[in-house]
DNA sequence: ACAACATGCAACCAAACGGTTGCGGAAAGG
DNA sequence: CCTTTCCGCAACCGTTTGGTTGCATGTTGT
């Protein structure tokens, strides 16, 4: 809900990683995830458990072992953020552009 | 350059807030930033250094002021990153879509 | 029943982080 | 010339963070 929590979870690479390979192999435990990884497994849970926090993956116990699965629909408003910022600089940008050359060229917005 | 270093700087929701307002304001100043927040004038200066390093804004010294403008090109990669991971997520979702309805409706790619 | 395996929880630790205060120096304005 | 203003640098501080080790619990297979 919050993308507070969303970019607090990408900002760590392990972390991105992480999210990375759960998105690419659904169901996979955090043993597996650590064995391809240079961190303890204890490290990989709590990582899992910020991504978890922020809504970014889901885990489900089966048996013995629980599996993960990434839920990146909060990254839309991460997204949603970041494309504003591109878009007010833009603006900016097209407001000097066009102070720049007031007459000249294609017609003036609205 | 690096995704690591943006993502890193947007993990910071008064980073945030600081890159959203140059983008907005160009032209802006550290102290002028500071008016308008809940933090001291050098905590601004701190986050305009992790932002420029990051190359999401870029300052210069006009006389006794220094006056940033945002430069958010380097958000592209960290959008990409994030679509990537939205679009394993689709494949898979897609995967087990085409695996569950094999046939019937439209129909199959390729 | 028992050994092997996967997980979760808790304590602990060093480093990084966000923030502050204090100071010294350069530019503007009187 | 002197004061004001804006800046950058450095030191310091409490909290968070990424990581570890150790242990207790539940599960699987023989």
């Amino acid at each position: 809900m919050s993308t507070d929590a969303v970019f607090a979870a990408l900002a760590d690479p392990t972390r991105r990683t992480v999210l990375d390979t759960v998105a690419a192999r659904e169901g996979i435990t955090a043993t597996q995830l650590a064995a391809g990884l240079p961190v303890t497994r204890q490290a990989v849970a709590k990582h899992l458990g910020v991504l978890a926090e922020a809504q970014l993956v889901a885990g489900e116990r089966a048996g013995r072992e629980t599996r993960w699965r990434a839920t990146p629909a909060p990254l839309t408003d991460a997204i949603a953020w970041m494309a504003n910022v591109g878009a007010a600089w833009d603006d900016r940008l097209a407001a000097l552009r066009d102070s720049a050359t007031p007459a000249r060229g294609s017609r003036p917005p609205r």
